[in-house]
Parts: C-alpha cells; structure tokens; sequence
RNA sequence: GGGGGCGUAGCGAAGCUGGUUUAUCGCGCUGGCCUGUCAAGCCGGAGAUCACGGGUUCGAGCCCCGCCGCUCCCGCCA
C-alpha cells in the first residue's frame, strides 16, 4: 500500500512548525463537520493534533474528510499554521496549532466501536478486557504501560549500577508441592511427568549465590494457581533480588535505595532516606495487620485496662481465654447511624468476629448507646483511649489474639477508604520485620514455614527451635506501602545442618528432603556464601505509583478473576491429538451426587 | 469452598412498595442543516426476546426459586 509515513507525531508539533509540510500517521480521535470547515482531532501515541479541512479544500479532500470515522487510521500530509488568537485550546498541547489538511489517505476502517475511546472509559472491566486493544488506545491507559515501561528500566538502571547482574532462570522447573498451588506443563518426552512453572525464582537464585553471583536481580514472571484479587493475578511480575555476604539491614538499606531512585525517577517523588521498621507483633497490635496503611492513624488500642470493673461478660470472657478486647477511636463520628455502625461490624465479621460492640462520646464527654452502660467512669476511658466528644469508639473483642486484631483491622481499613483518608499520591513505606518463622496448622496439626523453609531463624532462637518453634522469630522482612505488601524477602539458610533441622520441624523426613531439595542441599555441601534476598511485587508497585487499586490496569493483558482472559478465551480445549502426544487423558467433572 | 454487589439498546445508567408504557435518559450510531470547532451545535431516525429458565399473579424489568456471567471480599496466596 502506498501511503506518506509520518514527519512528525500527533504530539510534537510546536510554534517553529509554522509554515512547515508535514505527514502525521494516526487514528481519528474525534471530528466535527461543520457544513463548510470541518475539523478532525488525529490521535497517536504521543498526542492530539488537530487537522483542518478548510471548506475552499478541493472536493477530493471534503470527500476523504467526509468519509472519516472515529478510529479510522489515516495518513495527513498538511501545512502547520497558527491558530488565530482567539481559536487557541489552552487545554490541548498542540492546541496553539493546527495542521490544514493537503491530502487524507486512508490506511484502514473501523467498524462501530463496542465502546469509545477516552480516558475516563465507561465500559465494565469484562468488555475492557475482551477489546484491551481498544482500551489500551486511551490516553489514561497508554500513560499506565508508559509507567510500567519506566519503572522496569528505572530499576535495571539502579540495580546495574549498583553491580547486579540480571540473570534469568527457568520457566519450566521441578515441582515442589509446598507453597502455591503449581501450573504443571506436561512433558511429551516423558510420559506422566511434568515441569512446573515457577512461583518465584527462588532456588535458583539461592543457587546463582553459590555460584559466586552476589549480586542478583531479574524481572521475573511468577505463576500461582490461587485465586485471583485486586492485587493478585496468576502470572505476575517480581523484581527478583538476591545478594550475598549481607545482613538483613544490607538489603532493607540496598530496597530503600531502590525505591527512592525510582520513585524520584518516575514519579519525581522524594522518599524518605529510611522505611520506618515495625515488629510483625507490634504491626498486629497497632494496626491488626502485617502490611498496615499509614497514611492514616485511628489506631488499635488494648481496651482491657477498663475490662476488669465492667460487667460485659463477653470482654471477660475474651480476656479469661487469653485474647484480647481492642478498640479504635473513629474522629467526630458520633453521629453514625445504627445502619452505619452495623456495616461496619458486618466488616468485622468477614474476619470471624462475634460482633463488634461501640458506644460515643456524647458532647458533655459522656459515653452513650450501645455497650456505655457498662463503663460508668466515662472519663477513665475516654482520657485513657485519647477520645473526645464528638467521637465514635468501636470495640472488638475474641478469645483469639488473632480474630480481634485482623477483624478491627479491618474496620480500620474499611473506615479509611470511607472517610477518604487515603490519598493516592501520598506513599507510606514500612518495613514489618521479626516475622514468626513457623505457623502451626491446626488442619494437619503440624508445624509449617510462615515464608518458606529457606528462612534463617533468628540467632537467640537457634537453641530452642525444637522445643519452642511457635515464638521462633525469622530474619524475615516485607515491605509495605498504603496498606500492600510490596516486597517480601528473606536471609536464608546456607547451612545444611540448620536447614535439616528446619525440615523436621515442618515433618519433613531427610528422605522427603532429600528427594525434593536435594539438589540444593547438594549445592550447599559446596562453600555457600551467606545470602539473603527479597522480591519486590513489580505490578503491585506500578500499580500504587499510578494510583490504581487493581493491578490489572497497569498490565497490558491481564486475566479476570476467573484465571481466563475474555479476549482470547483462554484457557481453551486442545486437540485430542495434542493430548495424546503428551500423554493426557480428561477425566470429565463428576456430577454432583443428589 | 463461602459471602457481598451487579446484569435493562453498541456503552453507561433510570425505572419508587407489581398496575396510564409504546420501558426513560445521556453517550454512541444514522439521515439532514450548519465556515472556527475542540465533549461542537441544531432538527429528525433506527436500535431492547429488561442475562437465561421456571414459578406466583388478572397483570412481572420489579416478587419467589433455579441457573449463567461479571466484580469485590473471606478462605487460599511457602
């Protein structure tokens, strides 16, 4: 096909232009016909420009003009001219020009659009994602790609110039059943086995390490066959790091050098030089979570200084069985409404609570409604919780320490996004460190890796890992961000003696470990270094950065919730033929027994 | 595995507690008019088995049951 390629963009046409001869390749973002003079806004990558088709053109040109249609892609070859004084769109970057027209091409059609394009698109997510191409067309998501792009290069640029190599690892690597659910890829060459694909790259990068490449890093793809949210998707990205001969506060100082440099590269935003640190225990007291949103306070307080003289049974209760009564403080919301206080106990009881009980601070600094009755030293809890009249205090109670942290914790969430106390441009960063290494699991009533089995334990722990795993501490780290976990990482094990140690704890026989990880206890017969590491959630953060809530628009091509992709329909059925060449057979679902 | 929300023209929404109905509005689409717009404007038009299947009722977009799809969350995510 002949057509004119572009001399300039959409985007870069400024006052010197004037007078020039110039092509633009792009897509018809809008027209207006106005009988003579007609006017279409041509659109690119880069920008708008507005063509005119003057109504002394020759009729050729009207005609081409008239043909145009949203999203055609056309070619103009024009005459840049100024626009008159009064006609400027001081809204528009190139809005003190225009091109007028000389020739419109036509380089293809568009049929009627399932949706238009622009930037606050109305469409559902479902129709978004059967047409991304369409939606990746606007200007808002083409700014979010763009975001993506420069914070992938901004961390290469940090990270290489601060000595990592970026390295990658397999995609197709042995299974291990612990962690995630695997994707398992069948193997042709050998029936009945299979390659996973990996959930991170974290063996191998322990294995780089004993190589001798102490500085590690790759934009990693990570697949997890569980259930997708707003911030998880079954493949994702994670910036990938692995350093070694350092301490844990090596690479919390190397990740908050990181950030800052993209933050302050991308975003021009300025970091603080230091993350705060909060203790996992303390981070579940304060906030009831391990990845807290700071951007805002209403924090938990223990409400059982007050629990002792009161007659509500069920904070006794709670306190007897060893749990805990927390309460928050709700700012100049004592005028909630029942209905309101209800939705946020219902929020509560999501994470397993009871109930969740309040009362308010009336304007004479009395407690009134609901469980006030009980606490008739309304001053003794008031000045002790820091309430004031005007103010709402909710109070959850359970036997478990766990259940009433998380359950107010999330009433805390909830009010935070209810009462707009979480501004998008605001980042609050937060290292939570002194994980617990192990979590008991009631189902199998064994104990399990809280991270993985790789984790150092805290040296005072080393005697009594056996005797005591639950109030063993890890040399574990997450970084959060605005209420998201966005790093997680770790010191590891590089001593095959401790990491046995660590594999009996979890009931795991040598003979088990052996045949699953045996390759890197071999590995780690051979002069370990001492290492340790962390991954950064890359989507997760582009996703913060561009103020976002879910990560799915800042990914090209994303699934839903259910794992499939609208657009393609994939996950699809194969062949019979591609089956059997890899040794496959369906079982069909059992129907439900009645 | 469980819970909340949603499903009405191509898109987004309204439609009160079942009853003037030919299901309303905005955008888009389409025909016409219009020489400076930029979310152009004005006049006209087409376009909907109210997700789907049952049921209750004299009468269902609205109530009930089932089912499908999307979305958010709990579980899950070493």
């Amino acid at each position: 096909m002949q057509y004119q390629k572009r001399t300039v963009t959409c985007g870069d046409l400024g006052a010197a232009d004037v007078g020039k001869n110039v092509v633009l390749n792009g897509w018809v973002h809008r027209k207006r016909n106005h009988g003579g003079i007609s006017f279409v806004n041509l659109r690119d990558r880069y920008g708008i420009t507005q063509v005119v088709i003057d109504a002394d053109s020759p009729p050729e040109l009207q005609s081409a003009a008239t043909e145009l249609k949203p999203e055609y892609c056309v070619a103009v070859q024009g005459i840049v001219r100024a626009r008159p004084d009064t006609m400027v769109n001081p809204d528009m970057a190139t809005g003190a020009l225009e091109v007028q027209a000389e020739d419109i091409t036509i380089l293809s059609r568009c049929v009627p659009l399932p949706f238009q394009i622009e930037d606050k698109t109305n469409a559902n997510e479902d129709l978004r994602l059967t047409y991304r191409y369409l939606d990746l067309r606007s200007f808002s998501m083409q700014k979010k790609i763009r975001l993506r792009h420069e914070t992938a290069f901004a961390v290469r640029e940090y990270l290489v110039g601060q000595g990592f190599y970026e390295i990658e690892t397999p995609t197709f690597i042995r299974s291990t059943p612990e962690g995630a659910r695997d994707y398992l890829v069948p193997s042709r060459l050998y029936p009945g086995k299979f390659y996973a694909l990996p959930q991170s790259p974290q063996l191998y990068k322990q294995l780089l390490m004993v190589s001798g490449f102490d500085k590690y890093f790759q934009l990693a793809r990570c697949y997890r066959d569980e259930d997708a949210r707003g911030d998880r998707q079954p493949e994702f990205t994670q910036i990938d790091i692995e350093m070694s001969f350092v301490r844990r506060d090596d690479i919390l100082t190397m990740v908050e050098g990181l950030m800052g440099y993209v933050f302050k590269k991308v975003l021009n935003v300025e970091l603080p030089a230091q993350f705060v640190r909060i203790p996992y225990d303390e981070a579940m007291e304060r906030f009831g979570s391990d990845k807290p949103d700071l951007r805002f306070g209403m924090e938990m307080q223990d409400f059982s200084p007050y629990v002792a003289d009161c007659g509500f049974q069920a904070f006794k209760d709670a306190l007897a069985a060893g749990g805990r009564v927390k309460a928050i403080v709700v700012s100049g919301k004592a005028d909630y409404s029942r209905k309101q206080i209800e939705e946020l106990e219902s929020q509560a009881k999501i994470y397993k609570a009871k109930g969740m009980a309040w009362m308010k601070v009336n304007a004479q600094g009395a407690l009134e409604g609901g469980v006030s009755k009980y606490f008739p030293d309304a001053a003794l809890v008031t000045r002790g919780l820091g309430a004031k009249p005007g103010d709402l205090i909710l109070i959850v109670a359970d036997a478990k320490a766990k259940i009433a942290n998380t359950a107010l914790g999330g009433v805390r969430s909830k009010l935070g996004k209810e009462l707009g106390l979480l501004d998008p441009a605001v980042f609050k960063f937060a290292w939570i460190v002194d994980f617990p290494l192990f979590e008991f699991n009631e189902d199998e009533n064994r104990w399990e890796a809280a991270h993985h089995m790789f984790t150092m334990p805290q040296e005072q722990y080393l005697d009594t890992l056996e005797s005591d795993p639950g109030s063993v501490k890890g040399d574990l780290y997450d970084l959060v961000m605005n209420g998201y976990e966005i790093a997680s990482g770790s010191i590891r094990i590089h001593d095959s003696e401790l990491q046995q140690r660590i594999f009996r704890i979890v009931g795991m026989t040598d003979d088990e470990a052996q045949k699953k990880f045996g390759f890197l206890l071999e590995a780690f017969k051979y002069g370990p270094p001492p290492h340790g590491g962390i991954a950064p959630g890359f989507d997760r953060l582009v996703m913060l950065m561009a103020g976002e809530t879910s990560i799915k628009e800042v990914i090209a091509f994303p699934k839903n919730t259910f794992a499939m992709s609208p657009m393609d329909d994939c996950p699809n059925e194969v062949d019979e033929k591609q089956l059997k060449e890899i040794h496959i057979k369906i079982v069909p679902k059992e129907e439900p027994k009645a």
